[in-house]
DNA sequence: TTCTATATACTCTGCGTGAGCATAAGGGCC
DNA sequence: GGCCCTTATGCTCACGCAGAGTATATAGAA
């Protein structure tokens, strides 16, 4: 085997970042802002020797290029054969690319954000995600979209594809899976909907493309985001880190609007609450918080003893028939 | 950031394959047989400058290694600071090597392997992960082992390790988990009852400690396999991905056997009968199986359309309450 | 005081799921 | 053929959870 060895590739290995909070309801990750016409990056650095872990080396680059210290990081995907950055005047320098990417939590209360780093809203990048006001007009508009790619193929094609669009997106009566994030966003990729699509073949999108299908971030980025969107979405409903993005204490319908934050959809409140208490998910600080607009509603505090009660405690997610606010 | 590049170390990256088949209710994983007195290998290979995609480069080094050409294939995690191999001649000449691990499914079928490869039964590696003929005695064993293990630790840490290996390995009336395979094996790991914890470190395991662990892989290729089986439990509860283990048709009794040989545990008959017949996940072929021992089985086969049907089609799995077999 | 907005408690109903009983239909043995 | 064993398959029952809605409590604002 050690002929192998040989024609063992260069790789250049990339780690990546997407840190999540919530703040106002909306969520929001972190970016490095782009220079004159470029795109948002994620944070991201070369692996270097003296990494430790490649989790400790995620956190030094993130710590470096935000100043954000980070406390839940889990590992989400290794990319491979990923379009050259546009700022890279080295091709053929690398052989290889691969990016390991990792999801981080960190509660919104008082994260100072340093140089470039800026927390953006993620809907930013897949408007038609949120459908926390009822289903937007984004989604027809894409699944127009999408039929016209289907229109482009032969027959046999055209029907897997029309049959796609209607499973990602939720057609007549298909349900909206909300954990389907990334693969919308690789359809929408696919089809050419996605300006990436073309950056990253080496031409220029044609000019109807850019309207409406969310903001592009550098190279993969926008991917690996969609990738961080759809775990995070299957994640909080069997393990409990939706509280790792609220402080210590909150109300119960603070920890709602951050669970509908992240999936996108609105909650049943009474069934919500009957859920978070049943699992006793969380328990009662004796304080208020008044300035709720209404009656005054008690202060929370996760009950981390549940992870060692029950099996697999989490935050339910399924939306409200009737869209929209209740 | 381009000064950050010159300290880049160099990395070597493996691609790594965990390949399962079922055969005779026994779930199998390709491994590389050892030269005398050393451990099996999985199938991996390092990553090279002619592979397309890093799913590609996999798919040929487990050609070239055991003649198999896989079907499916899923990633599963990528694996940092890794033990230097026993055989490797160089110390210091990486700096660093990753594992990308993935996942294959294969029907056993008529699976020639060629070369040093065989199929080995994982539950050699794990032998307390199947509890499919009631709680084995292993299970009690290894919670003495830990229980010394948390003996030797000071106060506050002790009653932790205690309650960690409750959780995981489900003491009094605490459920066992069947996706925590994973969990088992780290934690079995760091309390040091598995001998590669010992080697990793550079020292010899102590005598009494390799009694009853199941048998060690190279490297951390045990705990690789630990991951692809938790991931893979986890998975046939939600996606049908237990039919690619399958012949093309196959009874329902069949099916189940399959379910039970990766998850561990006993289903109850009727009930995972009835749950695949409202799932739509099969259908009938009009043929019967008659060398059944009793009356006559049909023979089905998979429904490839459920997937656009339902949402999550997949093999619940609920261990009967009463062990062993009804 | 009245209105409004929120918090919180409780009810009703249907479905999924765990468990078990009953019946069907082969083969082997007397 | 009758009996018994084995496996396949159909059906029932009970319970708990989840979806949806109604009702009540308690604050601030007009």
């Amino acid at each position: 085997m050690s002929q192998d060895r040989l024609t063992t590739s260069s790789v250049t290995v990339d780690l990546t970042a997407v840190v999540i909070a919530v703040t106002n309801e909306t969520p929001v990750t972190l970016v490095l802002k782009p220079g004159a016409g470029g795109r948002p990056a994620l944070p991201a650095g070369p692996l270097q020797a003296e990494h430790g872990t490649l989790q400790a080396g995620l956190r030094s680059w993130v710590e470096r290029q935000t100043g954000l210290r980070l406390g839940y990081v889990e590992q989400l995907y290794t990319f491979g054969d990923r379009p050259r950055p546009a700022d890279d005047p080295s091709p053929g320098h690398d052989d290889r690319r691969l990016s390991i990417a990792y999801l981080a939590l960190v509660p919104v209360a008082g994260v100072p954000v340093a140089g470039r780093a800026a927390w953006m809203p993620w809907y930013d990048c897949f408007p038609w995600e949120d459908e926390r006001s009822g289903a937007g007009p984004w989604r027809d508009r894409l699944l127009a979209g999408l039929d016209g790619w289907a229109e482009t193929a032969p027959d046999p094609l055209r029907a897997a594809r029309r049959e796609r669009a209607r499973l990602t997106f939720g057609g007549d009566a298909g349900g909206w899976d909300v954990e389907r994030a990334l693969e919308r966003y690789e359809l929408l990729y696919e089809a050419g909907l996605a300006p990436e699509a073309w950056w990253d073949a080496g031409h220029a999108p044609p000019s109807d493309v850019l309207a409406g299908v969310g903001r592009p971030l550098a190279i993969d980025h926008r991917r690996i985001l969609a990738t961080a969107i759809s775990r995070l979405r299957g994640k909080i409903k069997y393990r409990p880190v939706l509280f790792e993005l609220l402080p210590e204490t909150f109300t119960l319908l603070r920890l709602q609007r951050a669970a509908e934050a992240i999936s996108g959809v609105r909650l049943h409140k009474q069934n919500f609450r009957r859920l978070v208490a049943q699992q006793g998910l969380v328990e009662d600080t004796g304080r208020v918080e008044t300035d709720t607009g209404g009656r005054p509603a008690k202060l929370m505090r996760f009950r981390r003893e549940v992870v060692s009660e029950r099996p697999a405690p989490g935050v339910r997610v399924t939306a409200t028939r009737r869209g929209g606010y209740p």
